[in-house]
DNA sequence: GTCCCTAAGTTGTACAGCCAACTTGGGTTT
DNA sequence: AAACCCAAGTTGGCTGTACAACTTAGGGAC
């Protein structure tokens, strides 16, 4: 490198609609950069990624940061790192990972799927000790209940029971009936989700279940309970979403790298 | 510090089993210690963690080597990391993360349970489509298929379907019908796991199912599609493992730091 | 008392360098 | 031809430094 005042030789790529709350930090431009490079094809799957040293000379940045965005990649398994010898190229599919997770429109829309959601009722009331704890808040403290129905091109396809304090239920209860995702909505507000807790488990659809679902009673839903926080690891959001056998699957990276996923007894 | 040639203020902390295979560096050890701590309640949940030039003081290291420290700590929610403030505490429960999803037999005795595994079938044929390309293989590739029924203190619980390539399976077959742990016996043979993909959705049983598990035929299972490589990305096994409703549910921390989780349609 | 501003403390980002551990390929030896 | 060994290349681990971005608490102005 020759001086390293004006960084960047084409770490702008245009690849995708970056997250709009993610800081333009200079690793996390270099890992788009490879990301979209892996994506487009430039290493087939397979191939072996150009050595740390050189891609610190391509970018004009040092080792250190190159490492960085490439632990980015590791984590998300596209990547594997092992000493001695280069890297190599595992999976040339996109990961949307954490903002895809958080919200069903914005996974809809990933998949190319129109989402939809409808309010069935917002309650304020007393929490229960499971909720209560699950948001850590004192037993009996108020809490807001919103009732959702999602669908799928117009296709019901997940109930959507969601818990939050008051301070975020003041905001979700003035949203739109019709709203498509009120986590984007919430980000208007400042509300961001940062850390998710996800259980997934099976369960038996209710009545309240069938009737939206248009499926038997006792019928198995997939279950996905969720506890969100903010950056202070504040609890913004409990949720227990059921989904119609059939319409997802989730999946999970996991590598002895990084990312915590674990089973556990049910209850 | 003072010199920094001598190091280690008290790492060696005696709190779990540690990972045999996972190599003894320095990060390792002080994220093992700080996890020991915190389980022990030295930092309360909610506790804010000494800063890390604190830190690096007290276990005579870097400042860069606390922080990839708690970078472990951070990737499986354990602590907060915000920029500005210190570091606090958000769960005192322990987290064995990557070992214990991989090994059922390691996962039940993490939870105090008695595992059992019995070998129902080993066969060697021609993969199927699916697992071939699964396994990286060219398709009508031979694998060895195996076909296992988990217990846990006797009662069935899962029935597991896994599929090895031919340099893993040879090993497979000799393995003892009545053995716990698949995974522990092939890291003896040098085959090590590190990275998974699972998937995890609902799959009605079919007649094997449900003899095994003795429940009916077409009842809901809960299952977990996993594919597991080793260090160079090449795919070890392949499985199908279904899990009897209410024995066990999966959990994911995921955060914008790290960690890929992902939604997806069935199919 | 209340508001505002500043200063100290803390984490995030980036850089540079050094050595160890490991892989790979090629040449040498047997 | 096969086995062996060595050197070059590459990533992992650790240290040290500097500055930027952000939070918090406390003092001062009003």
């Amino acid at each position: 490198m020759t001086s390293g005042k004006t960084g960047g030789a084409g770490v702008g790529g245009t690849g995708q609609p970056k997250d709009p709350k993610a800081p333009q930090t200079l690793y996390r431009k270099v890992a788009a950069d490879l990301r979209d490079a892996i994506a487009a094809g430039a290493y087939g799957s397979g191939a072996r990624l150009p050595a740390e040293g050189a891609l610190a000379e391509r970018y004009e940045v040092s080792r250190g940061t190159i490492r960085q965005a490439l632990a980015l990649l590791r984590a998300d398994g596209l990547v594997t790192s092992r000493r001695g010898t280069r890297r190599v190229v595992l999976s040339d599919t996109r990961v949307q990972s954490f903002a895809e997770l958080t919200s069903f429109a914005r996974w809809a829309r990933s998949i190319g799927e129109e989402p939809g959601g409808r309010t069935i009722a917002v309650v304020r009331e007393p929490g229960r000790p499971l909720e209560c704890e699950q948001l850590r808040l004192e037993s009996e403290a108020y809490v807001y209940r919103v009732l959702r129905l999602r669908t799928l091109s117009g296709r019901p396809v997940m109930v959507e029971r969601a818990v939050y304090p008051e301070w975020v239920g003041e905001l979700v209860e003035r949203f739109p009936r019709e709203a498509d995702s009120h986590s984007t909505l919430l980000e208007g507000h400042g509300v961001l989700f940062t850390d998710a807790d996800h259980t997934i488990d099976l369960a038996p659809a209710d009545t309240e279940d069938a009737v939206l679902l248009e499926c038997g009673v006792g019928d198995a839903l997939l279950r996905e309970r969720r506890r969100s926080t903010d950056s202070t690891g504040t609890p913004v959001e409990w949720s227990d979403d059921r989904y119609l056998p059939g319409t997802v699957a989730f999946t999970v990276h996991n590598s002895t790298a990084s990312t915590a996923l674990s089973r556990r007894t049910s209850q």
